[in-house]
Parts: C-alpha cells; structure tokens; sequence
DNA sequence: TAGCAACCTTTCGACGTCGAAGTGTTTGAC
DNA sequence: GTCAAACACTTCGACGTCGAAAGGTTGCTA
C-alpha cells in the first residue's frame, strides 16, 4: 500500500489534478528517506556515545588510512560542511584524543589530520556494528532490491554530480 | 561507470576487504542525493527570493485548502522541525503578509495557520515550476527508471515508517 | 626577485534550530 | 465543581553552522 508520501500527492491530486506529480514522489522520497535513515544511525551512535559526524570524521580517515593523513579541505568536502565547521570539529576530535593536526611540512599553509591510535582503534571497532545497522534499517528491502535501488541512485547521483 | 560513492566502497575494500558495504552504497547515495537535490530545489526558489522552507509551508497550507486551516503541530510534523522552530518561521511569514495566524475559537489552546490571498497565489504561482525544475533535476533517470526508484523509495519508506 | 594572485585554513558575527521550561487550555476523574 | 494530568503552543538559552573576512603560504610572471 502507500506511504507518507502517497497522501501527500492524493493531497494534490484533489486539489490541483492537472498537475504530474512524478517528480514530487521521488524527490519527496529520497528526503524522507535520508531523514528516516539519519535518525536510525543516530540510533547505533547514540548506543556508543559518539555523535554521528564523528564518526563520519574517523571512518573516512580509517578508509584513506592508505593515502595518509587527510587535508582539512578533503574532509570538509567528505563531510559536505563548511571549512569553518570542520575547524571547529576537528578541534573537538583532538581535544577527545581521537585525532591529531599537524601542518604538512611540504606545504605549510595545509593542515593534516590522522587518527591517534585511540581514534583508530575506536573507529575500526565501530564499522561493523555500524554496518549491521545500516543492513537492519533497509531490510525492508529484498537483497535484489537493494541493489536495484543503488544502481539507480548510482545513475541518478552521476546526472546530479556532473 | 561509478559515481562517488563507488569510490568510497572501493576504498573500503582495500582497507577491509572483509566488509560487506552493499548497505553502506545504498545509504550513503540516499544522503548524497538528498543534498543534492536540496540544493537543486534551492536554486529555483533563490531565483524567486524564496527560502525552500518558506514554500514548504505554503505548498503544504496550499495542499491542505480543502481541509482548512492548519494547527502549529501539523505544519512542525509535515516540515520534521521542532514546535519551537516552526512558531518562529509562522512569525516571519505573518510579517511577510503571507499567512495568517489565529486561535481556533473551538479550542483556543491550538492556533491555525492559513494562507492570505497574496500567499495563496505566491505559492500557486510557484508550483509548476517547482515542479519542472525538480523534473529537470531527476531527467537523469528515463520516466520507467523514476517510477521503478520510486516504487522501491516506497517500500523502504514504509517499513522505515513503521 | 618582487609583486601578485591563488590557495588553505582559521576566525568571527549573524542566524536558525533544538530541547527544556513556561504559559495557558482542556479533559477527565472523583 | 475542583483538581490534576495531558495537551498545544511559545519563550528562552545553548549550540553549531554558514558566509565572509582575515591570516599566512605558495607559485607564477615579468
């Protein structure tokens, strides 16, 4: 049967029916979605005491662990926040410990950060139980749905990145 | 090919090659597109000197014409914004001659939201090309590819809802 | 080699949101 | 009929973000 969003756009069929309303069903889709999706994140977070962009923060160091230490500028475009916001976020991380700043000696008008081994530590043991809640959040899904699903968002990112 | 978020599962699996990461793909091309298409919906209302959430609201008053004028609540919950930050975005829109505010005199603990005459067209004027845009926004997709993510967006949508 | 533009990060003020406390209203129990 | 609990909204302080400006660094150009 429908979701929220199907009353939603039987809302404006009654009161504007010569409108198509497509589009309004994805779109609509996607935000509630990511809302629904943040919330059940925040969920396994909530459990560990860590707040979700820091473990954002950590996992993408953990995952670039191989290239070294990242660019401020590279995490904030990971994190999609201002270069302001992820000063003052890194700020907290290293007053927890959890990573370290240092300004790049082959270019001192960079900064990189790098998890402490505490932070790394806390990182890579989080990542599974992380995933397994992802997997519990979109298990309303099929297998085979799912991965439908990521291909076409897939499709639909590259139109929207490009 | 591969959109950004195939370049962080690749990452992974260099760096833990155990993981399963098909939740991590289908969650994170959720959030990426949902911030890309916040953004795509910003530019049409930037060009008509709206804020998305002020549309919001009267998209949503507009929608619920039949059934009258809208309680505080009702427009804090459609929105997903706290009582506190809904009282102050009613509060600008009043001041900007776009809704009215008034105590329901069948029950004067819950006030009621509608649109003045000059909201009304502001936000009936506005729809078709919202719409449009968020249509030109989704055109990476074929009409049957929409309509298979939506389908599959409501199903999700449902067991997260629940 | 000086000057300048581009670059990267931090600082700062303005702003909007959240959560909690406060105000006023209604309902139901006794 | 009174009182307490539930309810709907507003107010308030704390907080994090954004955008712009500032500070400092590098590389290019002449």
């Amino acid at each position: 049967m429908g979701d929220a969003v199907d009353e939603i756009t039987e809302q404006w069929a009654r009161v504007r029916p010569d409108l198509d309303t497509t589009p309004v069903g994805v779109v609509l889709r996607i935000f509630r979605a990511a809302r629904l999706l943040e919330q059940g994140l925040k969920g396994y977070f909530d459990e560990h005491g860590l707040e979700t962009w820091e473990y954002d923060v950590l996992s993408t160091l953990l995952r670039a662990e191989g290239e070294g230490p990242l660019r401020m500028g590279d995490l904030a475009g990971a994190a999609m926040v201002s270069p302001g916001a992820l000063t003052n976020r890194i700020d907290r991380l290293v007053a927890k410990g959890l990573v370290t700043r240092a300004t790049d000696p082959a270019s001192r008008r960079t900064v990189r950060t790098a998890l402490t081994e505490e932070g790394r530590q806390l990182a890579d043991g989080l990542i599974e139980g992380h995933i397994a809640n992802e997997r519990d959040l979109i298990d309303g899904l099929t297998p085979d749905e799912q991965r439908q699903l990521a291909a076409l968002l897939r499709k639909l990112l590259r139109s929207l990145e490009g």
